[in-house]
RNA sequence: GGCCGCGUAGCCAAGUGGAAAGGCAAGGGCCUGCAAAGCCUUGAUUCGUCGGUUCGAAUCCGACCGCGGCCUCCA
């Protein structure tokens, strides 16, 4: 729903085309249009893959959260040379090979909380109208065929570079390490590229025009992003990596065969996913070749799904960010820290005789906490408006749960310095905004119990001890506490601590968690 | 060679012209039978180096050093 005051907010959002930061402004009032560029669906996802759809998610919700209307397109590019390699090898049909990993994607993004887009069109879809914007280029003179290939004619648009900042010129003088390939014969320009590539009668293709063939890389996104959003829209989204030549070369096909400029008014491009060498230390570029990838697949087995979406949200996006060992352990705890929080919150509103979808207490914020919980909102809003700045947003949220800690300690002390009502009233308000704060971003969605209970159990993976066997032994504590035995009961933790299990004596029962 | 970007405490990371956010780790304290968790507290006279502009710069300009990305498929 449109929240009236949250909607004049101005978004202020970077746009790699001018190099800079400006106001959103939809080109429909209240009505935004975004495409993402999706994969190439020929293997499993990776973390550099999830940083960009999740962080497109939280870009959708916060839009939403203002009250924006947002329409988000997002591809699946399923007819590819690499997609047609990797089916000669495994002898699969390429659409079925496409298929299941179009499925693979939809269970990474899933587990990561990435919500469906709008429109997930494929690239088989849409045939009939890539045939279509390929006879407009080539009738408006912007490209031409040679032999059943079709390519696009780079020279002939005037603003080619206009994205990546540079022009034909330059790059030709620094392709030298180029490798040449046959097509390169076929064409005008060694930049032109190709729009239509013809196939053998036995290769995946479709009839046309030109013959039997299969779309180029290019112009399924312009193609789509037309067909969904229209000729112009608001956001272009995608890695860095496809600057150049990927969306410039979106750019020119669009911006050719219609008669709508810019494409897009925001290029919003991602930093990239390095990782640390294990051999030298250094921070290197995730990369098949240099054998230090991560699947998203191979990530969430090892963390929390929610830690894997928070630690893709500490770095501003446009940065790169590293993914290691220390960095997911860190977020792990940090979601820990949110949801224990939202534990002791529950815990105290108990104590203080409030059960669970109560109506809210009447009462006013405890002083000590007022000034946060009724600047939360704003600063968190004005957090992820500023080009959002997730870093920003995840801190102003860390104040609000400390915030929460602070009440949970004054219910808990001997002497609180608030009456009953205004410490529940309070505690409320903060377990309602880190909710909420929590819904834009795609965190803290999971009952705390809940939470807390997988992350444990999934750190205990790859310890020596079962969860039947941790209650035993605080069975055993408990015991030897209720009779004074304080030698034994620390000797039951030190074996526990031992095998990286703490423990933590509540007024109710002792709770366990994996370090 | 061209283009884009980065270099902030031991580590991660915001800030981009007007008193250096936040987190992790570390020290101290409160709490605890002892702990853990939580809370409080300490910590960059300083933001790669050297110059310049300015009343004032981590923030702007220049040079230099170091690093990364793109220019070939890539999120």
């Amino acid at each position: 729903m449109a929240n009236d005051s949250a909607a004049l907010r101005t978004v202020e959002l970077y746009d790699t085309r001018e190099g800079r930061q400006k106001p959103l402004e939809p080109r429909q009032s209240g009505h935004v249009g975004m495409y993402v560029c999706g994969v190439t669906v020929y293997d499993l996802t990776h973390i550099g893959h999830a940083r960009v759809y999740v962080f497109f998610d939280v870009v959708e919700r916060f839009l939403e959260h203002l009250g924006y209307d947002v329409t988000h397109v997002r591809n699946f590019t399923d007819v590819d040379d690499k997609i047609i390699n990797r089916a000669e090898e495994t002898g699969d049909d390429p659409l079925e090979l496409s298929a299941r990993f179009i499925e693979e994607f939809n269970e990474d993004m899933s587990a990561l909380g990435v919500r469906h887009a709008d429109h997930e069109p494929k690239v088989s879809e849409c045939i009939d109208e890539i045939i279509e914007m390929n006879e407009t280029l080539i009738e408006r003179g912007y490209a031409y065929e040679v032999d059943g290939d079709v390519f696009y004619r780079v020279e002939e648009f005037d603003g080619y570079g206009k994205l990546s900042h540079r022009d034909l010129d330059e790059m030709e003088a620094g392709r030298s390490g180029r490798t040449e390939d046959e097509a390169d014969d076929k064409k005008k320009h060694p930049f032109d590229f190709a729009l239509w590539k013809s196939s053998e009668d036995d290769e995946l293709g479709w009839e046309s025009p030109w013959g039997w063939g299969r779309p180029g890389w290019h112009i399924e996104c312009s193609v789509m992003s037309t067909k969904f959003l229209g000729e112009c829209f608001d956001i272009h989204g995608g890695g860095s990596d496809l600057i150049f030549p990927h969306h410039e070369n979106e750019i020119a096909q669009s911006e050719a065969a219609n008669d709508c400029e810019p494409l897009a008014n925001h290029w919003m491009h991602m930093g990239l996913v390095n990782v640390v060498s294990e051999e030298d230390d250094e921070v290197e570029k995730m990369s098949k070749s240099l054998d230090n990838f991560w699947t998203t697949r191979d990530v969430l087995d090892e963390f929390d799904n929610e830690a894997v979406r928070y630690f893709l949200l500490t770095a501003h996006y446009r940065k790169p960010i590293t993914y290691s060992m220390d960095n997911l352990e860190e977020a792990t705890q940090r979601v820990e820290y949110l949801y224990a929080t939202l534990e002791r919150i529950g815990e105290r509103l108990t104590q203080l005789g409030h059960t669970e979808g109560d109506s809210l207490p009447d009462g006013e914020l405890v002083g000590s906490v007022a000034s946060t919980v009724t600047g939360f909102l704003p600063k968190f809003e004005a957090a992820l408006a500023d080009d959002f700045n997730t870093s920003e947003a995840l801190a102003v949220l860390g104040d609000l749960a400390k915030a929460g800690n602070e009440l949970a300690t004054e219910v808990g002390s001997t002497n609180p310095n608030a009456s009953p009502e205004d410490l529940a009233f309070s505690l409320v308000a903060i377990e309602s905004h880190m909710r909420k704060a929590g819904s834009i971003l795609g965190v803290l969605e999971r009952p705390y119990a809940e939470a807390l209970r997988e992350i444990r159990n999934l750190k205990l993976q790859d310890r020596d001890i079962t969860p039947e066997e941790i209650e035993e032994l605080i069975a055993e504590r408990k015991e030897a506490r209720a009779n004074e035995d304080y030698e034994r009961a620390d000797a039951i933790r030190d074996e526990l601590v031992d095998h990286g299990i703490e423990l933590m004596d509540k007024d109710w029962g002792t709770l366990w968690r994996a370090r």
